[in-house]
DNA sequence: CTGACGGGTGTACATCGTACGCTTTCGCGC
DNA sequence: GCGCGAAAGCGTACGATGTACACCCGTCAG
């Protein structure tokens, strides 16, 4: 039902989000404030609260439109043909979603912020677990995978599964959907291999996952030392 | 009477850290607000900018006395003793890290949105290159690696080296002090080995870090694949 | 005694997120 | 056409936050 002609078309909630975007595109993510924003939309403040239940919700739906732009599937290149052609097809998705990420810096900053595990997030998530799992790797070791492509120099990983990350969670509505967790069979894959594993855990094992990435990068480096690597000229 | 009595000794720049610090433990980096941690301190809230220069600084303090648990080098063990011990060396430094960064929990979101380098934050960057350096690895291998130990799977590095974390930046003088490059001989020998392999270029090369990371990554992953890896029982 | 200075005070302001209630507009069954 | 209920937008107001600015007071060097 088209919105019937008035001084300006009814905002909607991508309407919002995408001006949220464009806004923290064009002057950072500190310029993202529900009055600056509304009245970039010609509105008063408290009209978003229409479209989006508080601001909490409204980053989580800024990063749900960046999400969008990701290319998690080409869709050409089928999957299964070739079993050890798994690393390329993840290597592509990265590097996808990090060109996507490089156009908005703010982003990055943000996510990092995020506590809720919104449904495009879990779709990426789903998609990489794909790739994996459609290579071959088995899910426990996908599951520990899925954790080192978060792990750093700092001492901590970014709790991609287990959702304690804000204190409080406040629970009130999302306006955004909630995910049906039928649509990620790939996690739920993990999920159960690893209660298997560990009966009664809740959560993953983050002291496991930290030293797994740990040593796996230093046995990778340890070898690349051994081989006397050194950067390509230019 | 030296320094004579008065209902309350003075605040020091410490003493105002680690109040904050204590807060943040108790009860989440959220309530750390100039207002209720000058009230703990039993002060107005302005006499906490005689100490700090702005909440930014405020933060940047907070992660210095958090890093200054850390403990980079354990002076028992010669690192020049046997070359091939800088793996573990390495993997003991970065677990006792994560010890203090979980004793802190609010320190992982902030140190993630610090934008200065501080002298802290260098010094252990120094320390933990020295362990690469001193185990023999190349400037160039250490460069790369230093940078490895940031990357994960949303698609950005976290720009140890280079600075334009945050827009702005502002230029008002912080209240901690000024590092001078010769503090840091490990990390001056890394920058110029890659400013002699791309002379002119500022800063370092992301997209390169960010495939040397994935690559580095991805061979691992196929390594445990192709040996059939699965977890340890319990 | 005096004057500078470091630490602490008090007031004031702009900005923020958002609770609550009102008004306007739209689409639809009558 | 009419009325009505829901959706969309408006206006006011409150409490919190960071911090600029002017001031006050106790200490100490001269």
């Amino acid at each position: 039902m088209p919105p019937s002609p008035r001084t300006r078309p009814p905002l909607h909630r991508v309407t919002v989000l995408d001006a949220a975007v464009e806004l923290a595109d064009a002057e950072g993510i500190e310029a993202v404030s529900m009055r600056r924003l509304a009245e970039r939309l010609g509105v008063v403040p408290m009209a978003l609260y229409k479209h989006v239940s508080d601001k909490e919700d409204l980053l989580d739906g800024m990063i749900d439109r960046v999400i969008a732009q990701f290319q998690p599937g080409d869709p050409s290149a089928d999957p299964s043909a070739d079993p050890s052609a798994w690393p390329d097809a993840v290597r592509r998705v990265l590097l996808s979603t990090r060109e996507v990420v490089q156009r908005h810096p703010w982003a990055r900053r943000v996510i990092e912020t995020r506590t809720h595990r919104t449904p495009a997030v879990l779709a990426y998530m789903e998609a990489v677990t794909q790739l994996f799992l459609g290579g071959g790797l088995s899910p426990d070791l996908t599951h520990h995978v899925m954790h080192v492509l978060g792990n750093r120099i700092w001492g901590f990983s970014p709790e991609l599964f287990n959702d304690p990350g804000g204190r409080p969670a406040s629970d009130r509505p999302r306006t955004s959907g909630q995910p049906v967790p039928s649509d990620f069979p790939g996690i739920l894959a993990i999920a159960a291999d690893a209660s298997a594993r560990r009966p009664g855990a809740t959560g993953c094992d983050e002291e496991f996952e930290f030293r797994f990435a740990l040593d796996l990068l230093l046995d990778g480096i340890a070898r690349l030392h051994a081989s006397e690597w050194a950067s390509p000229p230019l």
